[in-house]
DNA sequence: AGAACATTGAAAGTGATATTCATAAACATC
DNA sequence: GATGTTTATGAATATCACTTTCAATGTTCT
């Protein structure tokens, strides 16, 4: 699985007619390493612990990147932090969010998606995305 | 409905100590004959154009305590700008928003909400409040 | 009207994201 | 492997959308 997406993202910078560089394989690494939801802020401070050299600019650029190869996507949990989160081929999930200790967890619901095509349908939209969250307490949390 | 909500408010200021000013009655007329999605600057305009003296701050906290009133809902299209919507009782709906001209059209369904519900239950969440956003191209804009 | 307290508007502060620019690194070519 | 061209990097700065501060002003109570 790494390697697949190590593969996408160099086969993304060639055909951009971008460098290979040793920060974006680090970046990549640690992005790969990561769990799925990480603002920038939270993977900078993971790879300077280990690469103090390595800017935040240079990670917030890299992770504009990978959302750009198709690596990662932006989402938005409202508390103004821009998260990304892994993207595999083909997967479409939503989010449960706790809103005490911010868990998230991850769903899938093939029922909810189709109901969402017909509502976007029924009022003449060409859907493109969507999202949804769920926020609540946690099993922890309550 | 505008009735309501006004007494609502003042009913709301009159419980808090708070005190009745033209800044606020103005703001809050503004808000309830515009459009359902306003952010702060697009009501700030739109009150400033007859009202040169009101300043952003003032909207920005009369906005704010709409939200505390119960009369409007923050929120986020992931597109930088906090809007403000009406809230009218016992009434929820999810959005579909174009991604080319920015029109928000609201709609309803029950089978999705009970769909959410259970979502939750089976992961042990407490279900708080959800949301939910298609984003494509409206009827105009293919 | 006067005292007590809340509100206002302009300006300054914040926090997260985005850009600039001089220097450094890639990479194609020699 | 040195060279030249082009892209990347990191530090600093700018931007954006709020958010707060504070002196002046307005409301409400008595």
């Amino acid at each position: 699985m790494k390697r697949v997406k190590k593969k996408a993202f160099s086969d993304f910078i060639a055909r951009k007619g971008l460098k290979t560089t040793r920060q974006r394989d680090t970046i990549l690494d640690f992005f790969l390493a990561s769990d799925r939801h990480m603002s920038i802020e939270e993977l900078y401070l993971k790879v300077r612990a280990k690469h103090p050299n390595i800017g935040y600019a240079t990670v917030y650029r890299t992770l504009k990147l990978f959302a750009e190869a198709g690596l990662a996507r932006e989402i938005q949990f409202g508390d103004g932090q821009t998260r990304y989160e892994h993207v595999n081929e083909g997967e479409h999930h939503d989010h449960l969010v706790c809103t005490h200790c911010g868990t998230i967890v991850e769903f899938e619901n093939p029922v909810i998606e189709k109901l969402q095509d017909e509502v976007a349908t029924s009022h003449g939209f060409l859907i493109e995305t969507h999202k949804m969250e769920i926020y609540g307490l946690c099993p922890k949390c309550h």
